[in-house]
DNA sequence: TTGTGATCATCT
DNA sequence: AGATGATCACAA
């Protein structure tokens, strides 16, 4: 797919293309699903279940620098008090990704945005670590009731975030006394700065 | 309704 | 500009 644009995949797999994402936040992720093939739907299982490998587009800027940060996995907020890292969602998807580079300068017609070439990587010890580190406090707090008091502000490369189909939407979750509250549902996701990272360890960066 | 695909919109 | 919090579409 490298050098490849949107419009070209599109095409190969019968899609139109919208003028702006805004109402298809998620097409490019659902038009390489299409392209190669990808078999989980929206279960919870890795984009190719067989290769245990998640399939991740990496919308950059010009000068190869990720645009957004990326969502790894939604939080069973109820259930975080008994999860260790080893069995994370977060370990667990991220164990072997498939990345994607695709351009992404808002100002680029959606046709014309290119496919860089694609990166299956796995995380390096130092980069493990550095995840279960902030893991590790993230899912503390919410173990211990307080996920309100968590923000996008915490961790270093992994981080807690909103992620839900509107404002209204609420998960059961507990707060410090054990008590049930309705919480909004959050996801983990990945700062730029992490996937930037691998971005300059694995590519010759144009300057 | 929930999880997966993410980017948008707004604030600092 | 960069980051956080909010939101949009689709499948099951």
């Amino acid at each position: 797919m490298a050098g490849a644009t949107l419009g070209d995949l599109a095409g190969a797999v019968g899609a139109e293309l919208p003028r702006d994402l805004r109402r298809a936040k998620g097409l490019v992720g659902q038009l390489l699903e299409a392209y190669l093939g990808a078999s989980a739907g929206s279960r919870a299982l890795p984009d190719f279940p067989e290769l245990a490998i998640e399939l991740k587009s990496l919308p950059l800027d010009r000068s190869g620098k990720p645009l957004e940060s990326t969502f790894v996995c939604s939080i069973p907020i109820a259930d975080m008090a008994a999860v260790e890292w080893t069995s994370s969602r977060v370990r667990r998807k991220l164990s072997r990704v498939l990345w994607v580079p695709v351009e992404a300068e808002p100002a680029l017609a959606l046709a014309q945005r290119r496919f860089g070439q694609a990166l299956l990587w796995s995380p390096s010890p130092e980069e493990e670590q550095a995840l279960a580190e902030d893991w590790l406090e993230l899912a503390g707090y919410i173990g211990r009731g307080q996920v309100e008091a968590l923000t996008g502000h915490r961790g270093r490369f992994l981080q807690v975030r909103p992620k839900a189909a509107h404002g209204r939407a609420r998960r059961l979750a507990f707060d410090a006394d054990g008590a049930p509250i309705a919480a909004m549902p959050r996801g983990f996701y990945l700062r730029p700065s992490f996937t930037r990272a691998i971005i300059e360890r694995h590519y010759a960066l144009p300057r």
